[in-house]
DNA sequence: GCGAGATTTGGACACTCGTCAAGATTTTCT
DNA sequence: AGAAAATCTTGACGAGTGTCCAAATCTCGC
């Protein structure tokens, strides 16, 4: 009988362990919004309470400290953005329409999804001054060129080539137009942004050696 | 006379200008580096004293506020970086002899000034979030640019090639393996840069037309 | 419905921030 | 040398920060 009070009591628990990741989560969602939109450098408690329907007291009830908190939104971060392109790898026949659908999902995302993808390289620059932001950031971009490589591999393959070059340096540089594209974006240089979208089709090319 | 007197006023007036923008852009200096060392987000005028001789009331002598501060300290950036390779550029007498020495001088100046390069990609990033600062980055992004350009197509040039990608992904695209590169060189994870640095000699031959 | 525990609130705290101004100090000109 | 101007220091201010905590509120098994 013990171990069927025990269980109760085990399952009363779980629910409530559940539920107080289940606000955690819910909280960090938020601090990504509240990130996104200010950077890191203006982001403040009391910011990212407004912004939820709580008061600045309960971050402190769910999250450790500043970090804690930020830590975890970083984490939700990664949930969003790393699949992105799968789909269309799985899906595309050929390697024009693989290359066709993967810089139409790049510039989508660029402009539909910007407040995030700069809170991105934010949060990756912070990690050149704090060490402890370096372990999450590192595992991300790891998850990030593993996202681009599927797309890079596999568009060598329909087109009967190889890649030219390292998962590493493939992910450098499509990362750098990605940037670069982002920054002129938000800057409303839209000619630029378009200049960048048709080499990237180009760019792609070099990638993989001439089949 | 009137004239005389008027010139010499002159002459004293535009000396004590000149020792203002000196002292001026020795504060700016002492910005800098406390800007390389702790990043956009941590630095404080009072910091920013404290690593010069001076207290941090004369900041707002010499400038309207923190803005007009930074501003100028990222001027000074500017004028540090952007004719690094111009001699290898003029020098080099075959694409070998220049791609050894940009790739050489790439890694040196990532290893040797890395909080310098740091504090160049954080304050990129605050501009997707500060306006103020969009247009000093973008002119400076510019020039960027063009110090890379004129390395890639003397190696064009000095290859009998031409380049293959606009002024604008060439940039972009080496901007991005040092930006991989400087981070994980600040992580410690040497091993990572060197693949990099191997890497990068093949990519430079990625950037023009086989010959 | 009651009561214990979980959750939330809102204010207090110690501190740092940018900015400013009054006064002390130094430099410069006559 | 002495006066005038430029330069620098110091301390204060109000606002904002992360953190903590006592009290208020809510939840939920009994």
């Amino acid at each position: 009988m013990t171990e069927v009070v025990e269980s109760k009591q085990d399952r009363i628990a779980r629910r409530q362990i559940d539920k107080f990741e289940a606000r955690r989560t819910e909280l960090a969602v938020a601090t990504l919004h509240t990130l996104a939109e200010l950077g890191y450098a203006r982001t403040s408690l009391r910011e990212i309470a407004q912004k939820s329907e709580f008061s600045h007291g309960v971050l402190h009830y769910y999250f450790a400290d500043k970090r804690d908190l930020i830590t975890h939104a970083v984490r939700q971060y990664e949930a969003v953005c790393v699949t992105r392109y799968d789909e269309a790898v799985a899906s595309a026949t050929s390697a024009e329409e693989l290359k066709c659908e993967f810089v139409g999902m790049f510039f989508a995302t660029l402009k539909a999804d910007a407040p995030l993808h700069r809170l991105w390289y934010d949060l990756r620059n912070q990690s050149l001054f704090e060490e402890s932001f370096r372990e999450d950031v590192l595992e991300i971009d790891e998850h990030r060129q593993a996202m681009i490589w599927r797309v890079v591999s596999r568009y060598a393959e329909l087109a009967g080539g190889e890649p030219a070059t390292s998962p590493a340096a493939g992910y450098v540089m499509l990362d750098g137009i990605f940037q670069r594209a982002l920054l002129h974006s938000l800057s409303g240089m839209d000619s630029s942004v378009g200049e960048l979208e048709q080499e990237l089709d180009h760019v792609l090319d070099l990638l993989v050696t001439a089949s």
